[in-house]
DNA sequence: TCTGGGGTCCTAGGACCC
DNA sequence: TCTGGGGTCCTAGGACCC
């Protein structure tokens, strides 16, 4: 059984939040010191990583294991405060979900084990909305049935899937700690987008037309520096009532440069005259994502 | 907090093809 | 000409996460 910890680094007692190119490099030099310890890491976020320590774990019994790691990730907290003076919250548990839960559950500078015997207890009564993927709309339709904590989730007869559709039978896994889903190595991106909110909702061509320009010219810069190359733009727009939309565009070619982005962009804007009163945000998304394999397939 | 920004995944409907 | 069923792809919206 893969021992799994969830570690949230915060930094301590500031509540002034550091320049996000400060964060981001102090996110790189902690999973470093993660990574050094040659256990399987999947970052989550900025400052959130899955570690897979179940090398080091090895004992016969379920929970004997997960108290091997205990040291480990006693070690890990004490090096991140010796190098980068900053504590992190570790929590320890069998599998992705009580991770999480674990490491949410005494936040600052915290270390909370789930053990295997125990963990349906221990869920018993967290909200539902502790679990993964229950977020303010699940949790409305799974209190209006009555359901409130993981316990009432864990005793509901019914079938949730009349409730949550498909996600039910995976929730109801959930609610008794029961999670399979393995670490994710690859780094692979699926899209990459920017959206501005403009400080006064606007319908003014020249500021809508500049602000296209430039989330173009971002997304090329990304796109380019990642040898990527996309298939598919997408346009995102919100009025002032907060009705927001979308439209996508999908092409055979190649788009990279920012003057194609832009275009397509003005192309699915103009279709449907969709800056038809003022925009309070405008994003700019690109999908469908290949890399550039410089070297073009010759087909025959 | 009258509501930021950047992502992923799922679902549903329509077009199109066989 | 009308009818149908199934599969796939594209698009749009929404829920969720950090």
């Amino acid at each position: 059984m893969p021992s799994v910890t969830a570690g949230r680094l915060c930094p301590r007692g500031v509540f002034v939040r550091p320049r996000m190119d400060v964060y981001k490099q102090e996110s790189q030099e902690i999973m470093r010191l993660v990574a050094e310890t040659g256990v399987t890491v999947e970052q989550m976020s900025i400052d959130e990583a899955y570690i897979d320590c179940s090398a080091l774990c090895q004992a016969d019994d379920a929970d004997a294991s997960l108290r091997q790691a205990l040291p480990f990730a006693q070690e890990l907290k004490q090096r991140i405060r010796a190098a980068r003076q900053l504590t992190a919250t570790i929590g320890i548990a069998s599998n992705k979900l009580l991770a999480k839960i674990a490491s949410d559950h005494k936040k600052p500078d915290g270390l909370t084990l789930i053990a295997e015997r125990e963990k349906v207890q221990f869920l018993r009564p967290l909200p539902v909305r502790a679990l993964y993927g229950v977020g303010k709309k699940t949790e409305e339709i799974l209190n209006k049935a009555g359901i409130d904590t993981i316990g009432s989730m864990q005793d509901f007869p019914g079938d949730l899937r009349a409730l949550v559709g498909s996600f039910g039978p995976v929730l109801k896994r959930f609610a008794f700690g029961e999670d399979n889903r393995a670490l994710e190595l690859g780094d692979e991106i699926k899209s990459i987008s920017n959206e501005e909110t403009f400080l006064h909702d606007t319908d003014d061509r020249k500021i809508l037309r500049h602000c296209l320009r430039e989330q173009a010219a971002d997304l090329s810069e990304r796109m380019k520096r990642r040898r990527l190359s996309a298939h598919t733009v997408q346009v995102k727009l919100r009025y002032g009532d907060f009705t927001t939309l979308t439209r996508q565009i999908s092409v055979e070619e190649s788009i990279t440069e920012a003057n194609d982005i832009y275009r397509l962009a003005c192309f699915l804007l103009g279709r449907e005259k969709l800056v038809s009163r003022p925009l309070r945000l405008l994003g700019l998304g690109v999908s469908n994502l290949r890399e550039i394999s410089g070297q073009q397939l010759a087909f025959l």
